[in-house]
RNA sequence: GCCUCUGUAGCUCAGUCGGUAGAGCAGAGGACUGAAAAUCCUCGUGUCGAUGGUUCGAUUCCGUCCGGAGGCA
C-alpha cells in the first residue's frame, strides 16, 4: 500500500486518429493545472505539422506541451527513447506541482511507458541488422525462424513465418544483449509500474461516424497546405527514414512523380488513416482499464463532464 | 437502325466443356517489447442483369427484353 501511494499519479488520453484528443487535453489541462505529454511516434518531427495534425503554435501556448516537435525528420528514434524522455519529463511535471496528462494514439509507446516495459541498454547494432537481412535474403524466412528457435524457442513459437520484422529483431536482441526475448518480456511482466493511471479512451459507438471525422479532416488538410509540406518532406527525406513511413507524405510521392492523379492519393491517404484507425481500436480494446466514452454518443458538455468527474476522482 | 463485345461479391474481374461459384482490392476481427502512422495473421452466399425455352437440372446453351462500351451508317 504504501508502494502504491509513491506512485505516480497521471491521466491517460487514448484513442484512434481524429477522435479529438488533442483539444478534449488543452481543455483539461487548463481545468486541472495540467501540463501534456505527446505520446505519438510522428509529431516528435519538426517540420511534420498539418500531416500529423500536430497541436498548433496557438494551442502548444495555452497549455505545456512535451515530446512534441523536437526532432529532425532524419534522426533514430525508438520506444525505449521515448519511455526514457518521457519519464523524467513526467516527474519535472510533477515536481513542479502540475498535473501529468499522457495524451496520443500510438499504443506502443503508451503501454511501454505505464507498464513499465524493461530495455536493455543496446549498443546501435545496425550492422547486425543487416546482417541478419542479408542472411533472410538468402535461406528465406522459415530459415531465420528456425534460427530463432535455437535460441529463444518460447518466442519463436508465437511468431507466424512471415513475421519477417519481429524474427529479427528477436534474433537481433539476442545478439545484441545476450538475452531472450522471452526473458525480457517476463522480466518487463514482473517488475510494477511506477505509475497509477487513469485512463480515458475516446471512441465511436458507429465506425462510419469515426471514418467520417477523418475523411473530413484529411480535407482540411489539403485546404490548410498539406501538399507543400508534404512537397518540403519527401524531397529533403530519404524514403528509408521512420518519419517517412508516417501517413499524409508517402501518399503523394504518386502525385509529385506525376504517376498518380491527386485525387486517387487523398483517396489513398484517407483509406490509410482510416486502417490506422482501426488498428489503434484494435490495440486499445485490449487494455479493460480504460473508460471509454462514446463520442458520437454523448453531447460535448456531457463528454466533458464524464472525463472531469473520472479525473477529480483519481486526483482526490 | 444494323453489327460486335459486355452485364458474376461494395469495386475490378476470373470461372463453370450444363450439376447454384473464387481471386485481388475494399470491409471486419485479432496480434503487437528498441522502425509501431510500421509490421504480421484470420475471415468470401452473391436473386451469377430480367424473362421465356431446351434439359432430370441453366449463372453456363438458345430466343426476347433491359442496362453499358465500341464499330458501321
Amino acid at each position: 500500500m504504501e508502494e502504491y501511494r509513491n506512485k505516480i499519479k497521471i491521466c491517460v488520453i487514448v484513442g484512434p486518429t481524429a477522435s479529438g484528443k488533442s483539444s478534449l487535453a488543452i481543455w483539461l489541462a487548463k481545468q486541472i493545472n495540467g501540463e501534456i505529454i505527446s505520446a505519438d511516434s510522428m509529431q516528435i518531427y519538426k517540420g511534420m505539422d498539418i500531416g500529423t495534425a500536430k497541436p498548433t503554435a496557438e494551442e502548444q501556448k495555452l497549455v505545456p506541451h512535451h515530446m512534441i516537435d523536437f526532432l529532425h525528420q532524419d534522426e533514430l528514434f525508438s520506444v525505449a527513447d521515448y519511455v526514457k524522455m518521457a519519464k523524467k519529463i513526467i516527474e519535472d511535471v510533477v515536481d513542479r506541482g502540475k498535473k501529468p496528462i499522457l495524451v496520443g494514439g500510438t499504443g506502443l509507446y503508451v503501454d511501454s511507458l505505464l507498464n513499465g516495459v524493461q530495455f536493455q541498454d543496446q549498443n546501435e547494432n545496425l550492422a547486425v541488422r543487416k546482417k541478419l537481412f542479408e542472411e533472410l535474403e538468402q535461406f528465406g524466412s522459415e530459415h531465420m525462424l528456425d534460427k530463432l528457435k535455437k535460441v529463444d524457442f518460447e518466442y519463436a513459437k508465437t511468431l507466424h513465418p512471415n513475421n519477417i520484422k519481429r524474427i529479427i529483431r528477436g534474433l537481433e536482441i539476442y545478439s545484441a544483449t545476450g538475452m531472450k526475448m522471452s526473458d525480457n518480456l517476463k522480466l518487463s511482466k514482473s517488475v510494477p509500474s511506477c505509475f497509477d493511471a487513469c485512463r480515458i479512451g475516446l471512441t465511436f459507438d458507429n465506425r462510419e461516424n469515426l471514418y467520417k471525422r477523418i475523411n473530413d479532416r484529411v480535407d482540411d488538410m489539403i485546404d490548410s497546405g498539406l501538399l507543400e509540406e508534404a512537397h518540403c518532406i519527401i524531397n529533403s527525406s530519404s524514403s528509408s527514414h521512420t518519419s517517412m513511413q508516417a501517413i499524409g507524405y508517402k501518399e503523394f510521392i504518386g502525385y509529385f512523380n506525376e504517376t498518380e492523379s491527386l485525387d486517387a492519393c487523398i483517396s489513398k491517404l484517407k483509406q490509410n488513416t482510416r486502417k490506422y484507425a482501426k488498428r489503434q481500436l484494435t490495440w486499445f480494446r485490449r487494455n479493460k482499464d480504460i473508460n471509454w466514452i462514446y463520442c458520437d454518443k454523448l453531447s460535448d458538455i456531457d463528454i466533458k463532464n464524464k472525463v472531469i468527474e473520472i479525473v477529480n476522482n483519481h486526483f482526490k
